[in-house]
DNA sequence: TATGAATGAGGTTTCATTCAT
DNA sequence: CATGAATGAAACCTCATTCAT
């Protein structure tokens, strides 16, 4: 498991039976996930990975490029993943909360890949940082289309906006990376869970005659 | 208003009424949100802020110096807010309101900072790392003690850790910066209203006969 | 005393007693000597002085300026000693004793002020350096006409040229910068002692039948 | 030829049949010696040496790193040339005549480095630093192991300490690279023979009825 | 395929000095 | 006499990328 604190966790030999391809990937996803895209080297990352600069200038293109690449790991898992849930059967309620708890549960599982993806988005070129825009906003339509479905079927609630709730929700789930440490806490499966719960909560409407929102505190 | 597509804002005119290490700083907040710290270059800072590069390095001893600042700014304007709240009259369900509108509030107001906060603590120094992560953890703290007080008071629903809610709030806010765009949509304060409204009915108390959450829909 | 190790001895409170040039002046010498003019930065020269930046450039034109001083007092004093030595009364030997055991012991008295003026010197302008070296020069003929002196009256050997001889001389006292240490070694003194007998045991002519030098042992 | 009056050679083609890291050596040794180490520039000496910048900072960590180079170069040769006449057969006299001329010799014959090593030892690293007295306290120390047999077999005069004959010798021997202009002179060969002489001299001890030393003159 | 020496533009920072007050 | 903010040139070094082998 990684550590959160910024501090580096100690170089690992590289896996000897994995391809340069993969052998450099992974390299990169723990080093950019450590240290950050711009505080890491390519002679670092070659060295970390078992394999030498030209090595690494055959299979990726540049720098950005590799960096490119886990985005795209990443999204297309995450989406594949999302496809499972909402095409299943079932009420909305159920499908939003088995796609809720995945990607809790497969975000714990990726934490490197998925501090790197929200953290290094900006060093990306121009190009790719729309590619990667454009994919993500699928995604999050995906997910979202559930949530309206609900409201339409009367499930959930339908005075806050759908996609305020997905969006929120998501947030929750991307900070994860920003503070989940995995060592002695709940697993991954168990804080999706929570999250789905809290998710599903909020986008339960009121039972009649219950508690109102309160107006502000203060000022 | 900034954006959130990775394009950049024009360059604005220094503001030469406003003393040097403010010119630097609000060009800081500026650029480190629109293409990260990495990309500013101290030369395009100290030009975007009308100043030479010595008289930056009079008031700041580093680029890194000029990012804690920053972070500084947002820490200690953020507690002192939230402070305002929690000390305020009022039941635990109005007081968590209260703070969680204002935080979401304040967030929008100050989009480029929380950007920054998020993407670039890894480009701080290690001690500096270590005193924000501290000073944030604080903050959480007194956030996350109203929900307990709510909790023992029974409005709050105590099967969901107060710790999971509450994380869950913070990332979710964090996210703004990912997301909101400023021009043509909600207003801060609309947002905060729906996100505190959320964040409460999450933690209301299920009424009895109430929806169950269901379980995984799929494997 | 100073050290030799490179290491630096820790700071000193500046003496208000003594005008700022003074303090200036002892705050350089020090400082040149333990971690060289170039090392030095005027801001940690006029803190340690106690003294503003333009309090400093009042009363010193430039950086050099204040070297060149120091090396104005070196150049000042050694020739006032040594003239009083050459004109008093006496055989060549008994001068020469007295002055070469008196350079010695200046120096071991003024170790920073003696490191300084052999390592720096090229640090200064062309025309201070020319101006040094002009100085130093007169100072070195000044010493050398008491060995041509006791050459002509027969007390001194004379196939060994005198500048040889001469020039050894103070490279060895120079050295004295490189090595003498001072807590619990030899006095200034007696070091003088040392190093003037040595250099009259070597200007003493052979007695007949004493031992021939050896050619080379090797090649 | 160099010259020691603080002007500079004019600048020499670099020869391009040197591997890289020669050239850069042979530029920083030049270069080094006419105007100091922190007055040369990493440009100017890349340029000189014909190479470009990433080129040296990938043969040598630093510019500190090439300056250690010089020193290890110096410090090698030396301590390889005492070895042979130490360990040559003949009298202590003889071998350390064979010593003393011999390192006048090749001192002169590498005046550049010598002046770098007396000059600029304050600016390596500390650890450097350490490690450079250390070798050169060996190299002292082998030399005196001679001076020691000649005292014990009664060659030498046992009234001067052997530490004091030794240090003042390479005193002078240090000293040559700030006077020894080379052209129209004495060739080191010269130098060395009377260098030597005088230093046998003052170790001979004093025929009975020689000549004392007189007291001091003065005060 | 793979190497690693070499490139060269660009990065952050230092610092002696000036000057309005 | 003294201050200290501001200058701006120049310093050392890094690093993604290329290319001859």
């Amino acid at each position: 498991m990684q550590n959160t604190d910024g501090s580096e966790r100690p170089a690992t030999a590289p896996d000897r039976s994995l391809a340069v391809p993969d052998r450099l990937l992974s390299a990169a996803s723990r080093l950019f996930a450590d240290r950050g895209f711009e505080r890491t080297s390519v002679q670092e990352l070659v060295s970390a990975a078992g394999v030498t600069k030209g090595a690494m200038y055959h299979y990726f293109t540049s720098k950005d490029d590799l960096l490119y690449a886990i985005y795209q790991r990443v999204l297309t898992m995450q989406m594949e993943r999302l496809n499972r849930f909402a095409g299943a059967r079932g009420t909305p309620r159920e499908r939003l909360y088995g796609a809720a708890a995945d990607v809790v549960h497969t975000t714990v599982d990726n934490l490197d890949d998925t501090r790197i993806f929200f953290r290094s988005l900006h060093m990306l070129s121009d190009d790719r940082q729309t590619a990667v825009r454009k994919e993500r906003r699928q995604y999050h339509e995906r997910f979202r289309a559930i949530v309206e479905e609900g409201r339409r079927s009367g499930e959930f609630r339908a005075d806050v906006p759908a996609d305020i709730a997905v969006t929120q929700y998501f947030g929750a789930v991307h900070h994860l990376s920003t503070w989940y440490h995995g060592a002695g806490e709940l697993t991954g499966a168990q804080v999706g869970a929570y999250f789905a719960d809290l998710l599903l909560s909020g986008l339960t409407p009121d039972e009649p005659g219950g508690a109102d929102p309160p107006g502000p505190a203060v000022q």
